[in-house]
DNA sequence: AATAAAGTTTAGGTAAATCTAAATAAAAGG
DNA sequence: CCTTTTATTTAGATTTACCTAAACTTTATT
């Protein structure tokens, strides 16, 4: 396995968040809007990782990690997902501080101290937002339920995971005492602004738009 | 506190440790071999670090730490000593395989991240090569008795830290079965190359170089 | 199909952190 | 004190990862 830098990194774990998210080829924009850079810096980054054999790319076509690029974006991922656990885990950080730290921890590459990191926390399947923690071996711990609670059609639900970027989320998430296995009833579903009503056992009903409710895994219980 | 990149950091760190071990003003010359880079980068790195402040720094006059880089320096070595001791006490690693992961450890600034840290660990003082560690004010916990092995006087002798550079040096002195703590007899001190003849209880004698015995800090008992 | 709009690439530049080779200053030795 | 050696700095390049502005492709819209 070749020796990447920290931007070649970012760039790999980007591409496979967004194959990952549907698209099918991954473009010049989206990746320059998830990598918060511009189109021409992802153009350039594409002819380096094309090279290093990590991406298929053709000028115009969009860009598609190879299996080595995949097995290069699973070990960042395990990386990143096995220090969010440890941080809130050991140091009891909660779910909302850990991804910033995480994003810095993930490059620091030693297979043996990923693996035993893994080992002293008891190979967690799944990092505090509820995203799959790839093995030893690249392989993703099953992709999890993956019905944004938006698209979900069923009354009763449960939090299987949240998304992990946005520190605001998942401070609302907290205040509505939302968290990972929450139990939730869908009291009403509004169309004319996809925001949804919604009631956690012994508690009052609240209101989130859908912005939030796009951000929310569950599954029907 | 300035926002420092990890190549400030890393020339900061070694500016402390060349003072700390007695250069009045550190040279740009040692301060490349301490780095392993060229002296004309370092004249470089002095400009920028001079224009933030952290060093006093006249042309030809070599380099010296201010109050703030002092500060710096010591968060630094804070953080460096404290993944050391987790590697060793948590992940179960040995004392000669934690000095590089630690070198890209440190440069992952967060005080709260330090702190949990430090509290998880359960506030230790000294790393695993026996060096003290500062605390979250930036005061280092008393410098260690500093007598390295080949000047020290006395005939029974306890190893208080050793160097942690080498990985050679202390693979070898896993061998021989020297760690922190243990106890020393000197047998005989040999003029011609400074070589030391040795004796831990119970074990048949053996011989260092001054290589190695400059780099054993003891006490005596 | 022609044109407009959107997406992408190229050209040319900047900043950080390096380097080599040449110039200059300081120190050491006679 | 003059000269040689050693240490340090400057000048000019290089590499990585960015950027802006302009050019070019693709796609969508009349
Ligand atoms: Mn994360
Ligand atoms: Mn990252
Ligand atoms: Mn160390
Ligand atoms: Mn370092």
């Amino acid at each position: 396995m070749m020796n990447l830098s920290i931007a070649e990194e970012n760039y790999i774990k980007s591409i496979y968040k967004l194959e990952e998210e549907g698209q099918e080829a991954v473009s010049t924009n989206a990746l320059a809007g998830e990598l918060d850079t511009k189109p021409a810096s992802v153009t350039d980054m594409a002819k380096k990782l094309k090279e290093k054999k990590l991406i298929e790319y053709e000028k115009y076509q969009g860009i598609n990690l190879t299996a080595e690029g995949k097995k290069a974006a699973l070990s960042i991922i395990r990386r990143h997902r096995l220090w969010e656990c440890f941080l809130v885990d050991k140091l009891l950080f909660s779910w909302e501080e850990v991804h910033e730290l995480a994003e810095e921890l993930e490059h620091v590459r030693s297979e043996k101290m990923t693996n035993r990191l893994s080992e002293f926390l008891g190979n967690p399947q799944i990092d505090p937002h509820g995203d799959p923690i790839p093995d030893a071996q690249g392989k993703m711990g099953k992709p999890r339920t993956h019905t944004p609670l938006h698209k979900a059609k069923a009354k009763r639900l449960e939090v299987v995971a949240v998304s992990d970027k946005s520190t605001a989320l998942l401070e609302f998430l907290n205040a509505k005492g939302i968290r990972l296995g929450t139990q939730l009833d869908v009291i009403e579903r509004y169309e004319f602004d996809n925001s949804i009503e919604l009631k956690i056992r012994n508690q009052p009903a609240f209101t989130i738009s859908e912005q939030v409710s796009k951000n929310i895994m569950v599954k029907p219980i």
